[in-house]
DNA sequence: TGCGTTATGTTATACTATAACATATAGCAT
DNA sequence: ATGCTATATGTTATAGTATAACATAACGCA
């Protein structure tokens, strides 16, 4: 519908693409203050919510920060791996796990409209190397 | 080791589980201040961290509050799904789901340390009953 | 050009959480 | 009992996260 609003969306996108990790919405906030010196949190969190909404940002709701999705190609709800050391978000999709995570709690007659797997841990490369010092 | 600190996490258990539903820390909070007039935010968060890691309080993070564990007999991660209707918590284990999400984590070598695993949906009662009015 | 819709600007505020340091209490050895 | 040590709480301040409410401006379209 509006120009203006596709334009911020997908500004806020392209300062989660820029970084590996993880970003709160007022680092967003403080990256865009350069190219829109007024800009405040609600047009920031607009612009997540669209965003989110149409999948091509997650929250990480144990760290109150978001991050690009990284497949780019499903509105599934995906595992999100979280590394401890270098804060780096490994993404995955998974529909088995959701299907069984959907039959676990449907057990009790619960019906499931949003998944939230994030799992923290050592990712790869930070485990193989032994803490420097 | 201090009577005093498990006295004030035993309070603030209390609270929890005196609720069906998630609390902040700032509800609980409210709720003793009649015991404990100039209680402060600090004590609070102190109680929870314990508790959490006795495994006798579960933190909501999708929703930045907490319950009290409702199995009583895991340090063991938990499914927890939340209702978004009457905002009931309904806790369950399920040690294959968690293996399997290990694995799958585990597939780019993640070696993961905490799960979090949360549904969002209705529940049984909530679902059955058509909404009101 | 004028209308209706929608996003943003703006101000204010609510809510969540922790840092830092002072104080007080408990447990223990002497 | 006294003093020491460790720890929890009190206290103050502040950082960080998020949204409510309303005014304004831009867009799309008739």
């Amino acid at each position: 519908m509006s120009k203006r609003g596709e334009k911020m969306q997908a500004e806020v996108l392209g300062v989660l693409r820029r970084h590996r990790g993880p970003l709160s919405a007022y680092d967003v906030l403080r990256a865009l203050r350069g190219a829109h010196p007024k800009i405040a949190p609600p047009t920031i969190y607009r612009a997540l919510s669209a965003l989110r909404q149409r999948g091509q940002v997650h929250r990480l709701e144990s760290l109150n920060a978001f991050i690009a999705c990284q497949s780019d190609q499903h509105q599934h709800a995906s595992v999100l791996s979280i590394c401890g050391d270098c804060g780096i978000v490994e993404e995955s999709v998974a529909p088995d796990l959701l299907k069984e995570l959907s039959s676990i709690v449907g057990k009790t007659g619960f019906a499931p409209m949003r998944h939230v797997i994030e799992v923290h841990g050592v990712c790869a490369s930070c485990g193989a190397e032994p803490v420097p010092g």
